[in-house]
DNA sequence: TATTTAAGTTCTTTTTTAGAACTTATTATT
DNA sequence: AATAATAAGTTCTAAAAAAGAACTTAAATA
């Protein structure tokens, strides 16, 4: 399967990847929402190949996950900065976290990265809960379906 | 970067990366949610290669994401099952099933991949929420911190 | 005996990534 | 005025990873 025909499955979870399905994407985007903004920051702060960022943030621009900014006119500079569907990647990253702190952290060797929830004040926990009867989602019980069967074919 | 580095980052992100930073894991991760176990089968839902798929597999047993199962004594074969570890990345597979749906799917051109709520049996989405006060989180307002910051250089 | 099933392994080719040096336009420093 | 620094890339080559197809092995089945 190559990268394309990953964008073009009807499943959400292949198109996602087809984004951000690398080593790098979800880094860039993490730093994203610690405010870095410019080509040589994220440069700088990951370690990514120049070339590699390039077709990286290329790709976030294209799919409307970072928009171009002019900060500078001549010579003109861009800053990349998240739109409206790229902040809404914040559930994938607080998800990623949470997985990352407590289940794939033996001995606790690596130190746990906190939230504080603002609104309320207290430090917190991201859980995935239901929207309308607010407990936690699980894989035992939730179940996924299509609602119209007919389209869902991925061939 | 190599892999093995991106695994010894005190970042929970970078760690989980580590693991499933590629085209292929979350989607194998995705299968074995929905029940999937055997190579081979496996192999013919997702078009993998098979040498890709022994390689990926490896790494989730490795890391405990899979736990090897025997099913059949001779010739000795295997099934992939989750373990506790695994079934924890629920949370991401929904939140990255979230953005996909609604997001990621510009004219409503596929199909959205509901869940339904088996405990409360409505239709629901999956909600990032504080664990104390059961609003949702947004990068708005939650704030992330390491509690002991002197073990945060991540070099 | 020949075919099928299941889970890999091996091989070659193609694609991606890593790493370093180079470019371009402008501003700041000596 | 000449030189160095800043910022955002681009252009190379080498190394690593993925794609794709064929082969292996051991037992069950037709």
């Amino acid at each position: 399967m190559k990268w394309h025909e990953l964008g073009e499955m009807s499943c959400p979870i292949a198109r996602s990847l087809s984004i951000f399905g690398d080593r790098w994407t979800l880094l860039i985007i993490r730093n994203a929402f610690l405010r870095t903004r410019r080509f040589d920051d994220f440069q700088k702060q990951l370690g990514i190949t120049r070339h590699l960022l390039t077709e990286r943030l290329n790709r976030l621009v294209d799919n409307k996950i970072f928009e171009k900014v002019l900060y500078q006119e001549a010579p003109k500079r861009y800053e990349y900065k998240l739109t409206e569907k790229g902040l809404a990647l914040y559930p994938i990253i607080m998800a990623v976290t949470t997985w990352g702190n407590y289940w794939h952290n033996e001995d606790n060797k690596y130190p746990v990265l906190e939230y504080m929830h603002k609104d309320c004040g207290y430090k917190t926990k991201a859980l995935m809960s239901c929207e309308h009867c607010h407990k936690e989602l699980t894989s035992k019980n939730t179940l996924p379906y299509y609602d119209n069967i007919s389209q869902t074919a991925e061939k």
